[in-house]
DNA sequence: GAGACGTGGAG
DNA sequence: TCTCCAAGTCT
């Protein structure tokens, strides 16, 4: 079977997919899904377009706006530059998503996987589309390979580009078959090979599976006791408080007040944080 | 290219 | 309990 064919039978519904959902809400449904998995994401990204329904409005509001609807989604510099990215197609192009590869590159926080998907999906163009998924798919129905090498923007690109279909409306959906397979069939973990289109041409399966002994990605460091743990509880604290927390408030927050104001540092440098005079801290 | 950057669910 | 992983981006 087909990758195109199985999808339109497997797919999940998604709020993104549904006719009509605008570019808009699919340029926040990438970022939001960035690192963080779809059920995660799917309230969020409901509150968000009922209280921001065009770039404009959100750009309207503080950024420390959009830092606080972002709640716990995570990478809460994402919301930042979601808030910059929209105050940006605001400003230069009139209010309306681009859907032009180049200049979704320019926006920030829109990489080369998000510029490719909102031209893809949300305009219908056709461009590759490679995220940890399609890597995965590839890597094993393709290459024979148990796991994806480190990604490379410039190998990954045109591995998909030489499997993607000529034709737009068909690139659209085998770019959505390929990360929808790799979510629910060829998945990191325990891969459902009795339920993939692709197992008759597998290489990976055709070879045995065998074991990946190329390069592998770095491991990510421990979150535990980490300045990202304590960056977390900061903006925690602050995303629930209307007003500006005091430096003692924060300092009660972990032991080692060094780390502390590392971690506090680093967050204004961010611009996630702002001191007032008084040395109480806010959301920008 | 390596490393930083949140959060929480699954095995 | 602990490791892995989840539609990446930026420096």
């Amino acid at each position: 079977m087909t990758v195109n064919d199985w999808f339109v039978e497997n797919q999940r519904d998604l709020p993104w997919r549904r006719e009509g959902f605008g570019a808009w809400g699919i340029l926040v449904s990438e970022v939001m899904l960035q690192q963080t998995p779809v059920v995660r994401v799917i309230p969020r990204l409901e509150q968000w377009l009922e209280r921001w329904p065009t770039p404009a409005a959100l750009a309207a509001s503080p950024p420390g706006e959009a830092v606080r609807a972002w709640d716990r989604l995570g990478y809460p510099r994402r919301a930042l530059r979601l808030h910059a990215a929209a105050t940006a197609i605001t400003e230069v192009h009139g209010g309306v998503v681009p859907s032009d590869v180049a200049q979704l590159l320019e926006l920030p926080g829109i990489g080369d996987y998000t510029a490719r998907a909102v031209a893809a999906f949300a305009f219908g163009l056709r461009h590759p589309v490679v995220d940890t998924n399609v890597r995965r798919v590839v890597a094993r129905a393709i290459l024979g390979q148990g796991e994806a090498a480190p990604a490379s923007t410039r190998r990954d690109l045109a591995a998909m580009e030489a499997l993607l279909p000529h034709d737009e409306p068909a690139a659209k959906v085998f770019n959505a078959g390929m990360m929808e397979l790799g979510a629910l069939v060829c998945t990191a973990r325990a891969p459902r090979c009795g339920d993939c289109p692709l197992a008759g041409s597998c290489a990976w399966r055709a070879a045995g599976y065998p074991e990946y002994d190329g390069p592998r990605s770095a491991v990510q460091a421990k979150f535990e006791g980490s300045d990202r743990q304590v960056r977390g509880l900061v903006m925690a604290e602050l995303r629930a408080s209307d007003i500006p927390v005091t430096r003692a408030e924060i300092e009660r927050l972990w032991p080692d007040a060094t780390q502390l104001a590392r971690a506090l540092a680093s967050l204004e440098t961010d611009g996630l944080v702002v001191a007032d005079d008084s040395d109480a801290y806010l959301l920008p």
